[in-house]
RNA sequence: CGGGGUGUAGCGUAGCCUGGUAUCGCGCCACAUUUGGGAUGUGGAGGUCGUAGGUUCGAAUCCUGCCACCCCGACCA
């Protein structure tokens, strides 16, 4: 376990990637840019999706699955998104494959060629508006609330675990409207859906924002976003919701027939988050002894480990590990008993801190005297001893208060690194030293924000919802500005 | 895709310069003693040295191509 070895603080690349394996989350497949997620870390995206989804059935969503596969001429209906796409597409133009005569290798077969190439989606707007064209003939058709759980595919030049890899999986939300207003609502309203799940799940705070037109998804009007500030300094954007206007009915033909008779184009919106929340989630709260997990998403919210001695007294503690154990099951507690007599206490507890396991119970034949027992939280390290009384209560209540202090904690640390500044100097000097968030005006034009990226590698993560009117003038051009933004370096 | 680096047992490594089929630690297996913060002893198993060629009597070692990963760029919803 030489996740120690690399301290978070010397270099945080190194940490992310030994916390990635040393914690079982994932690792790098045989098949170049695609991981492969282990069964502790797909346990984790598990709770997501099952808290993702409640969220998303809550709000009058239902779940369905369109094809891997997109023809190519439906990719390229959408101009702005086909360009925006068209560099990190997989392309499959063969179906099967034959024994070569004189080799033997197995080669892909030249007179199987596709006659029509088929990407593999980046996303699934083009085939899914494609097929709200046969579903959508009225304005009682409307709306259309669909969602998916899939797996995407960007071939991308350089990769990281769960942050950025070739294959990812996801989900996507894809609605259809009859009026701008009820798609910008939905648009609004999935955000909202996202910031309370980062916030209340993953203990990530998150900024609410839009895109300037510059970041923006390739065939959207709008773009809403939440952007989390991880450990090192960095932005991440963790979710992102659009508002795609009319653009993909006009390029799919999908019109309805209003109460008055009349024809109109569908509006329409789509929103996703992906696994890179995992790494939102790991570069939020770890430390240089592993994972820290908020209980709501820890697949083991309380491990049990029994002190065995060399006696008869190890019948009376596993009996009462068992006893604590089914307690706090009935309770609905994702609770473990660690009885394996193969490793130390030591070894046990380390492994647990390492995969991040909020509250470790600890109980030798001492506490069976006395009535008590150890009690070990992730997130402060403290260890104290507890009376057996009342002990569901008092692990919920613990379990709330790590939850709530992961979140308080993370937020402390954004508030401290959100620094508003008025000159390029200073600008300059803080993005470098300080990282963080950069709150400064900002001219309004892609000319300003391109050549800021250039000479700093920072980009405008968003401008924040109920953004301040604020005179001022551009920290980079000097222009009039009405308001600040938010500027970053991101992953 | 460009520049740099790395690749030797599950993990981390020595050996490479100066060619003669491999070192050590952790882990693994067995037994014993242990167990309140990563136990100890003894014995044991495990390696086509990333891969494909080349040079050579002989290649982990020298040469070339390829692959993967890491760092820096480019790119990137």
């Amino acid at each position: 376990m030489d996740i120690k070895k690399v301290k978070r603080s010397e270099d945080y690349s190194a940490w992310y990637n030994n916390l990635v394996k040393y914690a079982d989350l994932a690792e790098h497949s045989a098949v170049k840019g695609c991981m492969v997620i282990k069964p502790y870390g797909y346990a984790i995206w598990e709770t997501m999706q099952a808290e993702l989804d409640r969220r998303f059935k809550e709000t009058g969503h239902v779940n369905a699955y369109f094809p891997l596969f997109i023809p190519k001429s439906f990719f390229s209906k959408e101009a702005s998104h086909v360009d925006g796409f068209a560099k990190e597409c997989a392309v499959v133009t063969h179906y099967r494959l034959k024994v070569d005569e004189d080799s033997r290798e197995i080669v892909v077969d030249p007179e199987a060629r596709l006659e029509e190439e088929l990407i593999v989606r980046p996303t699934s707007e083009t085939i899914i508006w494609n097929t709200y064209r046969d579903w959508i003939q009225s304005y009682r058709d409307l709306p259309i609330l669909v969602n998916q759980w899939a797996n995407v595919v960007r071939w991308e030049m350089r990769t990281r675990l769960f942050l950025r890899t070739a294959e990812f999986l996801w989900q996507e939300g894809h609605t259809a409207h009859a009026t701008a207003e009820e798609a910008i609502e939905e648009t609004r309203k999935m955000l909202d859906v996202y910031a309370d799940f980062a916030e209340n799940v993953l203990a990530v705070p998150v900024i609410k924002g839009v895109k300037t037109p510059n970041e923006r998804f390739a065939g959207a009007l709008d773009t809403y976003c939440i952007e989390g500030l991880m450990q090192d300094g960095k932005a991440l954007q963790m979710g992102t919701s659009h508002f795609l206007g009319q653009n993909f009915a006009k390029a799919f033909d999908v019109k309805y027939v209003t109460r008055e008779n009349k024809q109109e184009y569908v509006w329409a919106t789509s929103w996703g988050v992906s696994t890179r929340l995992m790494g939102a989630l790991i570069m939020s709260h770890s430390d240089d002894e592993g994972l820290v997990l908020p209980p709501r998403l820890a697949p083991i919210q309380v491990v049990i480990v029994p002190i065995l001695k060399k006696g008869d007294a190890n019948e009376a503690v596993l009996k009462k590990a068992e006893e604590y154990f089914f307690a706090l099951k009935k309770a609905g507690i994702r609770v473990k008993l660690d009885d394996r007599d193969t490793q130390s206490p030591g070894f046990k507890f380390a492994e647990y801190e390492l995969k991040g396991v909020p509250v470790r119970i600890a109980i030798g034949p001492r506490d069976v005297q006395n009535g008590a027992l150890e009690v070990a939280r992730r997130d402060t390290k403290e260890k104290q001893s507890m009376a057996e009384t009342d002990l569901v209560h008092k692990i919920e209540h613990l379990l709330e208060q790590i939850q709530n202090n992961l979140f308080q904690r993370a937020l402390d640390y954004r508030s401290e690194h959100i620094t508003a500044v008025n000159s390029w100097e200073e600008f300059k000097d803080v993005l470098e030293n300080k990282t963080g968030f950069v709150s400064a005006h900002w001219d309004g034009s892609t000319e300003t924000e391109l050549k800021i990226k250039e000479e700093t590698k920072a980009t405008i993560r968003c401008i924040p919802l109920n953004n301040p009117e604020e005179a001022g003038t551009c920290v980079y051009s000097g222009k009039p500005s009405t308001q600040r933004v938010l500027f970053a370096k991101a992953y």
